[in-house]
DNA sequence: GAGCACTGC
């Protein structure tokens, strides 16, 4: 590696070093047997082909465009491609993706691919999970880590080169990679960035920098036959049973995968499928399952394999062997309403590119059909060309406040791909200034720093400072750890949804889901203590507690713990759970720090029992809730979720007087007295009509002839 | 007249 020079290596001189049998990376190391087979199929991918093209566009620009569908290769050669080039620069190369799991096995792939031991030259570092040292000079993250790192080296100082990966997925923290890495590159002249994306959204990125030098390489993917309805169907469940029906019957062997909106959906259509064809494996997927259970999809089977999946199978788990894929066109999709504060979930038609990810998991190993469960016309003027970018879907507040404590005041004028909505942005400084992490004139307070470096929402920082007051700061903790995980600690599996109700039970306190949940989780650390670690999962499984999620919940909780040592060092816990205060400190702590998430009785209207203080929102409790039948006067709620009904989750009755003194409620937020009818009439959308008739089990499934279908492209 | 997904720090 000696002989290479940084930023002017050719390809002949790359691959000599290549061909060579002392590993190059290691000089004193023999290249195994196995990496010259490797380095054989290697050589054949497309990009590898046009190495030299590559690197002369890559010695020319500082910024550079790689587009390319699957199958390129461009995941794990450009890579490698830009480490011999960087080589000499003494810098690493960072490359970012979107997953946690993608990180990783990408990771351990190219590192093999190297014949280097994963966690030397090849690392990656997620969180939680790191594979590096101080010899790594290639390093696979996510893009949250990276960006992570960016709130304290803004300049990406370690690195020579910063590859984003799945660029066109447009995840908020790509996003905000782009523009900072923007900015950085006119900065610092040496930094490379290699912007890479499949090539159906590159137009918008290619205007973000207009400089930039593009690379396209072709794809190897099988042919995809595509079907469409000739007319829709509400019924979508039932018409996906009949294709599957259809080709169990009629068509020759390959795997089948259907994606549904909602894991209400697939219980459903996999019980009716298991019920009707007995020699055919139906496997539900979606990400609420247990590992175990997502792992089912990869065991051999002596039938035909039905994967019925929702989103998961589009981007984040692949499976090899699909030929037939049924694609109903629907997802659930989250959108943050910032006039409320409210979180919403609907189900919506999917995007031409998703459309087509979803078509090309039939033609990853030969040609595949895939049979749309939509019109032609549906697609071509319903879809939009893409999902809409994550930068303007969701709330922003911490965004917005890593933007300020990395030194970017004018957060309002930042040029980003796409900008945010303006009133999302201005609805998180509002929330940003009355937490207190921001001043009158927008310049982040030291209580703003502290909580821009958690790795909670910020709004977290409060209810640690009131704890302390309050001689329970451990429990806000814990209790920010639950909140932060991506599942729920209770688990609640379809069949046994009553059951696991009862056996919640135990954990249950009367005024405080918080309080459950704390319950829950101390339960289960108890549990760790004393039982071994087989007898720790069953123990999981009888209290219906999912072991992932509180697994999660004392990582995240370790993590927190470390960030507010000092804090933690100053406190007295005066709390204990035998004290006769200890429920009463927490209810006050939650009640003052979350002030602006409460809801009082709404007594004008039957409809929904409570209503936000805040936004006078009317709403009711989730029924998941202990305080679900409406008994207590006034509530805080962490989550205010809609998906069609709005519902407050995890709340915890408080009493009024603990309010009082707040600023808040000395002006005419405070309702005096709570008067008003808040039953409003929906009205119902084809969706909901759809769903309603789907959920009726009916026998008479519709036959496959009946629903004439058409050839496509 | 409704207990809907998926990522990341």
């Amino acid at each position: 590696m000696e002989a290479l020079l940084h930023n002017q290596t050719t390809a002949e001189q790359a691959e000599a070093l290549e061909n060579s049998r002392a590993n190059p990376l290691r000089a004193h190391e023999l290249h195994s047997s196995n990496y010259f087979q490797l380095l054989n199929s290697r050589r054949k991918l497309p990009v590898s082909l046009r190495r030299q093209e590559f690197l002369d566009v890559y010695h020319d620009s500082q910024i550079i465009l790689v587009s390319g569908e699957t199958g390129s290769g461009k995941t794990t050669q450009i890579p490698q491609f830009i480490l011999f080039d960087e080589w000499a620069s003494g810098k690493k190369v960072a490359c970012t993706q979107p997953r946690r799991l993608a990180t990783t096995s990408v990771a351990t792939r190219t590192a093999t691919e190297l014949d280097v031991p994963l966690g030397e030259e090849v690392g990656y570092s997620v969180r939680f999970d790191k594979m590096t040292s101080e010899t790594t000079r290639l390093k696979y993250m996510t893009d949250g880590l990276l960006l992570s790192e960016a709130s304290s080296d803004r300049d990406f100082s370690s690195y020579s080169c910063v590859i984003l990966d799945e660029a066109h997925e447009r995840t908020l923290n790509t996003d905000l990679l782009m523009a900072l890495l923007k900015m950085a590159t006119s900065r610092r002249p040496s930094l490379k960035v290699v912007i890479m994306s499949a090539t159906l959204n590159i137009d918008k990125i290619r205007g973000y920098f207009p400089g930039a030098a593009t690379f396209e390489i072709s794809g190897k993917v099988h042919p995809v036959q595509i079907h469409y309805l000739s007319q829709s169907t509400p019924r979508y469940c039932y018409c996906a049973i009949g294709v599957v029906k259809h080709i169990h019957k009629m068509m020759p062997e390959g795997d089948i995968l259907l994606f549904l909106p909602t894991s209400g959906d697939i219980e459903m259509v996999c019980s009716i499928l298991r019920h009707h064809h007995k020699d055919l494996t139906v496997i539900p997927l979606y990400s609420a399952l247990s590992r175990a259970r997502q792992q089912e999809i990869f065991k051999e089977s002596i039938f035909r394999k039905c994967i019925v999946a929702t989103n998961v199978a589009e981007t984040s788990i692949t499976i090899d062997g699909i030929v037939y894929v049924i694609d109903s066109g629907l997802e659930i999709r989250p959108v943050y309403n910032p006039r409320l504060r409210m979180s919403t979930v609907l189900t919506s038609p999917i995007s031409k590119a998703s459309a087509k990810q979803r078509a090309g998991r039939a033609g990853r190993t030969r040609p595949g059909i895939c049979f749309r469960l939509y019109t032609e016309e549906t697609h071509n003027t319903c879809f939009i060309p893409s999902a809409p970018p994550g930068i303007l879907e969701g709330e922003l507040a911490s965004q917005i406040l890593l933007l300020k404590v990395m030194g970017f005041d004018s957060v309002g004028t930042f040029d980003f791909v796409d900008p945010p909505h303006p009133e999302v942005y201005l609805r998180g400084l509002q929330d940003l200034h009355s937490m207190g992490y921001i001043d009158d004139k927008g310049t982040i307070t030291p209580n703003g720093r502290v909580a821009a470096r958690l790795s909670v929402h910020p709004k977290w920082l409060n209810a640690f400072l009131e704890g302390q007051k309050n001689g329970c700061l451990r429990e806000m903790i814990d209790l920010a750890a639950i909140a932060s995980t991506q599942h729920p600690i209770f688990s609640r599996p379809p069949p046994a949804r009553f059951v696991a109700d009862i056996a919640h039970q135990r954990f249950a306190c009367p005024s405080s889901d918080h309080i459950s949940q704390l319950n829950a989780l101390h339960a289960y650390e108890s549990a760790m203590k004393t039982e071994n670690r087989l007898r720790i999962n069953q123990w999981c499984f009888d209290a219906f507690l999912d072991r992932r999620a509180l697994g999660e919940v004392v990582r995240i909780r370790d993590q927190l713990v470390t960030t507010l040592q000092t804090m933690l060092n100053n406190t007295k816990e005066i709390c204990a759970p035998d004290d006769v205060e200890y429920d009463t400190q927490i209810r006050k702590t939650l009640a003052r720090s979350f002030f602006y998430q409460c809801a009082i009785k709404n007594s004008g209207g039957n409809y929904y029992l409570y209503k936000t203080v805040h936004e006078g929102q009317p709403a009711g409790i989730h029924p998941e809730s202990a305080l679900c039948w409406g008994n207590k006067e006034w509530i805080v709620y962490s989550e205010f979720v809609s998906s069609g009904t709005p519902y407050l989750q995890t709340v915890t009755a408080v009493d009024p007087a603990w309010l009082i003194d707040l600023d808040f409620f000395q002006d005419e937020n405070l309702p005096k007295t709570v008067t008003g009818d808040f039953k409003q009439p929906r009205v119902k959308t084809s969706l909901d009509k759809a769903r309603e008739k789907t959920n009726k089990v009916e026998e008479d499934l519709i036959s496959f002839e009946k629903l004439d279908l058409k050839d496509g492209e």
